[in-house]
DNA sequence: GCAATATTTTCTATAAAATAGAATAACTTG
DNA sequence: CAAGTTATTCTATTTTATAGAAAATATTGC
């Protein structure tokens, strides 16, 4: 199987952690908090898109809006491949850093 | 700064865990043995490449050689800012990655 | 010394992923 | 239904990843 992308790797565990609230733009706004960068519409949508053709995720809509304007929001879940490929990546990061230093108090 | 890169992580990673043995096959045989496929040739020297241009890594030639062929080997070594990337990609996978859980016992 | 052989890196081409943001769609409110 | 707002789709460009042939350089044996 095919490592995960970097972009592959937050967007997964970006929905992974929120839960029944990711989409789009929930998904958009936690990446850029918790890696304090910009980040584009498109570098957001494109990998999601992708993930949904590897099977890693899937989608449905919400219909019940309360806020104003927008199309209607696709909500993403963790499939079980999508689940896999984490636990997988997680595995070879355990390895890899393995002993690696950690400057505990930094700056 | 930018993200590093899935390939970027893993080699700037295989270098320091390789210490003063670190050089192209080396790196190679490592990141093969610890993902468990196959890399080609140009998928460990373009990284490598791009590396030394961000500064991330710089090299040495080694001259004494006591096995059969090949050219002088090209010896890589972290630097500073390569140091640093690595310990800010760890701080990102730390807080992306809390509290996930973990598969302790796994097939 | 030099042909044969082995090892390592360089080079170049192609595929895949990341990034950017304009365009489009769709919902709410008044 | 027009105006205003929010969300996604679409498309183009840049950057990374991947592959492996070609070139370079070393040792061995005659």
């Amino acid at each position: 199987m095919k490592l995960l992308s970097r972009q592959e790797e937050i967007v997964l565990l970006s929905i992974w952690r929120l839960g029944g609230e990711a989409y789009g733009v929930t998904i958009r706004e936690y990446i850029s908090k918790i890696t304090g960068k910009y980040w584009s519409i498109g570098s957001i949508y494109v990998p999601l898109d992708r993930l949904i053709e590897k099977g890693y995720i899937d989608y449905y809509f919400k219909d019940i809006t309360n806020r104003k304007g927008g199309r209607r929001k696709r909500y993403y879940n963790l499939s079980s491949p999508g689940m896999d490929a984490l636990q997988e990546a997680r595995e070879l990061q355990n390895s890899l850093w393995q002993g690696f230093p950690d400057f505990a108090i930094k700056k």
